[in-house]
RNA sequence: GGAAAGGUGGCUGAGUGGUCGAAAGCGCCGGACUCGAAAUCCGGUGUACGGUUCUCCGUACCGUGGGUUCGAAUCCCACCCUUUCCGCCA
């Protein structure tokens, strides 16, 4: 959510900041919203001062035993106007909020412009892709001939976009991740932690989810949420006999980590000294993929659920860039430890994400597809999210202030296994195991199809 | 799922209809005392929004949302959460 003092000040200049992404600001309703606001909430608030005072009186008037009555009727007849008004200033505070709420972040001013992937600026590029002798397979002819990948199973388990591994492959998968956690909590500094994988509205409103990518979630219905007096009224005047049902609650699967373990600070103040927190959490990740039919569709690339290891940092504002920089070499730092060679890409203002100001994308090189394709996501909200979250520490001069919130990928681990198999591949079919991850498969070094 | 108790400022905790944004204590900040410190004493110390504009003024906030009332932290209703006991369960 963007600072409505922002709009207030300088509506012109965040309108043509937002058209890089290109969004649309409707500032005429803006404008219109906040005047009908001032008008409103200026009234309402005299009324208020108006009926305390009046109060007031009455109270003082009865300790000395005076009579009331008419005090009382008079204070009765100023309640009718002070009513409506109120109900009109919530009415448009939250007309305001829910405008607020839809408008994607402003884009960093380092950001390159641009609409497409296609204008994404290579940032820097490590390793070289290895030359193969023989005919290269992709990662679904890999597992599936090691008899370590089986889709036909996933499909009717579940359905299309889920995906099975067993032996082997499930190990190395596993192997990644531990591999992951270790390097962030021994040598990066972060904090593991295990979060809940469904979570309330709110947090997804935090993290900037909803109210806009409801369909991007999967949800899951769970209690329900009584009809308010008002709604019970409004269904008694218009003459239904039913009463109002109760709306349906819900949980949502987390479509990442970023949501349970940024929304540990929402409605928090963070002391200065404790700043950054920098937490790092393996879980899986659920997403709909809705609107991307038949992108993917081959392979564990795209899925509807796949183990992320996410970095998260709480950050004070002054650090938040140099830190985007850190967090992101942190994943690189994986890519590195696996031998695998990657681009650095620094996304145009149309391809990133709602809630960013700024992101690098890290895409690894794939031989079966010969193409780099993204395997970390690395971004910097600035307040964007803290404000949504009310997440906020307490700066040097006491005074709470919004944190900053980064978050990355390191790595994506479906996409990780992906690219050690098709980088890992032997002539044979088997796939070597990366040095750094031979620890945690028993000193095994290579995974061929057994018996 | 059943029963009971509870949810007040950074913390502890008082407040059951009227100058209550809220006593008191602790903590924190400033000052006095001191060579310095401790102890003691004095003063200050929530958040958000709006208006005004750098100085104030106003409004809201005592788990959340409603209601009653001239007036609600206080009374009523619903919900959420916490704790304890019982039941069920990985």
């Amino acid at each position: 959510m963007l600072d409505i003092q922002l709009l207030r000040n300088d509506l012109e200049g965040v309108t043509s900041r937002l058209a890089a992404r290109p969004f649309q600001l409707d500032g005429a309703e803006f404008q219109a919203l906040e005047q009908e606001r001032k008008l409103v909430q200026t009234r309402t608030q005299e009324l208020q001062s108006a009926r305390n005072n009046m109060a007031k009186r009455i109270g003082q008037a009865k300790s000395k035993g005076e009579d009331v009555t008419a005090l009382m009727s008079e204070a009765g007849e100023a309640n009718s106007e002070l009513q409506s008004v109120e109900a009109k200033l919530q009415q448009i505070q939250a007309k305001l909020q829910d405008f607020l709420l839809v408008i994607p972040n402003l884009p960093h001013a380092t950001v390159p412009p641009g609409r497409s992937a296609d204008d994404n600026v290579e940032v820097r590029r490590h390793g070289t892709p290895r030359q193969f002798d023989f005919q290269v397979k992709d990662h679904v002819d890999l597992g599936e001939g090691l008899g370590m990948l089986d889709f036909a199973t996933a499909t009717k388990i579940s359905g299309s976009r889920f995906s099975l591994m067993t032996g082997g492959l499930a190990r190395l998968h596993r192997a990644l991740a531990q591999f992951m956690l270790d390097v962030h909590t021994r040598e990066h500094g972060y904090t593991e932690v295990y979060t809940p994988y469904l979570v309330n509205a709110a947090s997804m409103r935090g993290t900037g989810q909803l109210p806009k990518f409801e369909e991007d979630l999967f949800r899951v219905p769970f209690g329900l949420e009584e009809p308010t007096q008002i709604e019970v009224e409004e269904v008694v005047r218009e003459g239904v006999t039913s009463i109002a049902p109760p709306r349906q609650k819900y949980f949502y699967l987390i479509p990442t980590a970023e949501v349970p373990v940024t929304n540990i600070v929402r409605d928090e103040i963070v002391p200065l000294e404790l700043l950054p927190l920098k937490f790092v959490c393996h879980t899986p990740c659920f997403r709909s993929e809705a609107g991307s039919y038949g992108k993917d569709t081959r392979g564990m690339i795209r899925q509807h659920q796949f183990d992320k290891v996410e970095l998260v940092q709480i950050i004070a504002p002054e650090k938040s860039y140099g830190g985007l920089e850190q967090l992101t070499g942190h994943a690189e730092t994986i890519l590195q430890r696996l031998e695998l060679p990657y681009r650095v890409v620094a996304l145009c203002a149309g391809d990133m994400g709602f809630s960013s100001a700024k992101t690098y994308d890290i895409e690894v090189w794939l031989p079966g597809q010969s193409a780099f394709r993204e395997i970390s996501s690395c971004s910097n909200f600035e307040a964007f999210q803290a404000r949504r979250m009310q997440a906020r520490f307490r700066n040097e001069k006491g005074k709470p202030e919004l944190v900053h919130t980064l978050n990355g990928s390191a790595l994506a681990v479906g996409r990780t296994l992906v690219a050690v198999l098709e980088n890992y591949q032997n002539a044979d079919g088997s796939v070597s195991v990366p040095a750094a991850l031979q620890a945690y498969m028993g000193g095994l070094e290579r995974i061929a199809r057994s018996g």
